[in-house]
This record gives structure tokens, C-alpha cells and sequence, in this order.
DNA sequence: CCCTAGCGTGCAACTAGTTGCACTGCACTC
DNA sequence: GAGTGCAGTGCAACTAGTTGCACGCTAGGG
């Protein structure tokens, strides 16, 4: 499982609670591993049983109490573990491509008008990623170390929505050329 | 949940055991949606009791019964309605990724070498879908219907492993150079 | 003054998916 | 004749992930 190493990670870039590691989740680190906050809730508890992570209460002045979690030596040694065992390739769980693949059994153009609609969605989040290189990595050449290794997972979110949207665009010409048809 | 509509969709392209669903999971429909065995015995029984499949018990003659299962007009109609029903687009979770972006925080070597190996084994799907496509879809050009959305379906299986092959490369240029910095 | 949005925590109940095992029996090979 | 691979079914126990709700407090707008 990787959400404990997904949040080891976060952690290590900027210490937080897990409302913060629930809100990364919805953007940066979430683009290539979701998480609800309730997912990260739990799995921080859990963490902290196996001295990954260390918590450090906050009085909230006023507001209520914030966690604020660290990771540990333990953690790093973890993720450090971790890093080096082989992974399976990633399962793809494409909900689209089912539809796409079962369009004869039902209404064709729902499904044109369903690719469309995701097409879209990938468009933006294409252009999301884009707007985060061109303000995060003006000049991505000289990176290094860390920012580069953010750099490269940015280029992959790059990469597969660019894909999807092509694949899209790919389908809805086919489909709507075989309508007309 | 799509495991079931995919059940539905491979079932209608032709009737089968569980075992063969298993087989085919592992194959062309399992290329964009994974399921074990397990799960795929266990939804088909939860398929009966919803009257979306029927079952036919076939005495083996030796061998031990099989079970042949074939979707129902209440599962037709349930796969129409999922059909235009608008989905979420697809969540990815990308362990390489993780690793990638930990890769500072451990063995950069480690992650370099898990990263080859990770596109080689993307090399390797993708030069699959491309036999398959060869093979069932010589020429591409005249499709229509089913035959169609089997193709794109497959096209979208070689743009994805593509994208991914493309960008274990991209990493792999990436850290290589940096390494010798 | 109320409503909404944001920050922050968490329980309970559920669905989905994984892993390890157990059983039968055929065909083939070493 | 023992081991392996294939075809076929399935239970039990587990881990992971989702959904719906509940609580409390601040700040801002209408």
C-alpha cells in the first residue's frame, strides 16, 4: 500500500495536519494518489501506532485543536524501504473505456455525449498541470534533487491527461463517423 | 461500481463461466479494468440474485460442474441505464509516481533501476496490445459497431502504455543526467 | 442576525478488493 | 509415479476505500 508512503512524502516536503495532507491530496500529491481526508485520518492514527509519524498537539487559540504530524526516523527508514522493493505495474481501472466498449448494447450517442463531457474534464486538468509548470518550473532545465523529481511526477500528470484527451478526441471522431454512417 | 457492467459487456460478447471471465479479465477486458477471480465469482452470484444473469449448470462429464452464465434482459437494461448514466473520470493511483517523487528521501539508484523496470514491463504491454491489433484489426479503416468500440477501447490501451513508456524515459534521461552532476 | 465557506477533528457503517487456502480431476512431462 | 499446469469451484479473513453524518469555532457577506 502506498498512502502511508504518499503521505510520508507529503509530510517530509512540509510538516501538517491531516485536514492540510487531506487538501495536498485534492491537488499536488492527490493528481497520482487520491485520498479522502477520512482515508488520511485514519491512516495517520495508525502511523503514529508504528512510529512513522510523529504528532505534536496545538492548542487552538480560540479554534480547536490542530494535529500537526511529523515524520519520524522510523518513517524515513519506511519510506526509505520502500523505495527500494518492487512495485506492480499500475492496475487501470477505466470506467470510460467500459462504457465505450459496451456503446452497441445501449444509447450511442449517451456515450458520445459521456466521452465529450470527459474529455473536457481532462482538458482541464491538462491545463490545471500546465498553469502549475509554467508558475512552479519557469525554467525546468537546470532542476535537480528534489524539485526535479516533482518536476518529472508533474510531467507524467502531463502526460496522461494529454493522452486521455487524445484518446477522446480519437473516439469521438470514430463514433461520430460511424453515426453518420 | 463498473465490475459488474463489465461483466455484462464480456458476457454479451459471449457467455462464460467464471473461470473464463477470469481468463478474459487477465486479457482484453482486464486491460482496463482488473478483477481476481474472487471477485468476479462472488459479483457473478450477486448477478443472479439481482435477475441481471442467468445460470446454467452443465454436469461435467468427469471434469467438475461447470457453470455457464449469461446476461438477462434485467441486466441489458441495467447496463443501458449505467450506459448514460454521467460517471467520475478515473482516479489514478500511480505508485511509481510516489516513488519517483520520494526518490530524494532514499536510494535514487533504487527508484532509477525500479523506474527501468517499471518501462519495460510498459514496453512489453504495449507491444501485446499491438500484436492484438494487428491481428484482430488488420484494417482499421472500415470498422463499424462493436467491432469499432473494441478497437478504441484498444487504442486507448496502446496511447496509455505509450504515455507511460514515454515517460519512464522522460524520468530515466532526467535522473541519469542528474546522478552524474 | 443568519447563512455560507473555511478549518479542523472524528465515528459508524458500508462496499470493494486482496490473499491464502481447499477441493476435484484431466493431461502431460520428467 | 510424482510433479506441474490447466480448468473449475468456492470459503474465510483480511485490508482498503467510500459515504454520510456530527461536532465546534472563525470570518465575511447580505
Amino acid at each position: 500500500m502506498a498512502l502511508e508512503h504518499a503521505i510520508l512524502v507529503s509530510l517530509d516536503e512540509r510538516a501538517g495536519t491531516g485536514y492540510e495532507l487531506a487538501r495536498r491530496f485534492d491537488r499536488s500529491i492527490g493528481f497520482f494518489w487520491a485520498a479522502t481526508h477520512q482515508q488520511i485520518y485514519r491512516t495517520l492514527k495508525r502511523m503514529v501506532d508504528l512510529g512513522w509519524v510523529t504528532c505534536r498537539e496545538e492548542a487552538g487559540d480560540g479554534r480547536p485543536d490542530r494535529k500537526v504530524y511529523e515524520p519520524a526516523d522510523a518513517g524515513r527508514a519506511e519510506l526509505a524501504r520502500w523505495l527500494v522493493e518492487p512495485g506492480e505495474p499500475e492496475t487501470i481501472r477505466h470506467e470510460l473505456a467500459v462504457k465505450v466498449r459496451g456503446a452497441s448494447l445501449g444509447d450511442v450517442a449517451a456515450v458520445v455525449a459521456e466521452v465529450a463531457r470527459h474529455r473536457e474534464l481532462h482538458a482541464e486538468r491538462l491545463g490545471a498541470y500546465r498553469a502549475v509548470e509554467e508558475k512552479d518550473f519557469p525554467d525546468a532545465s537546470g532542476l535537480t534533487g528534489r524539485r526535479l523529481h516533482q518536476h518529472l511526477v508533474l510531467r507524467g500528470g502531463v502526460r496522461a491527461e494529454q493522452a486521455l484527451v487524445d484518446w477522446c478526441d480519437e473516439v469521438l471522431a470514430a463514433l461520430r463517423e460511424d453515426t453518420r454512417r
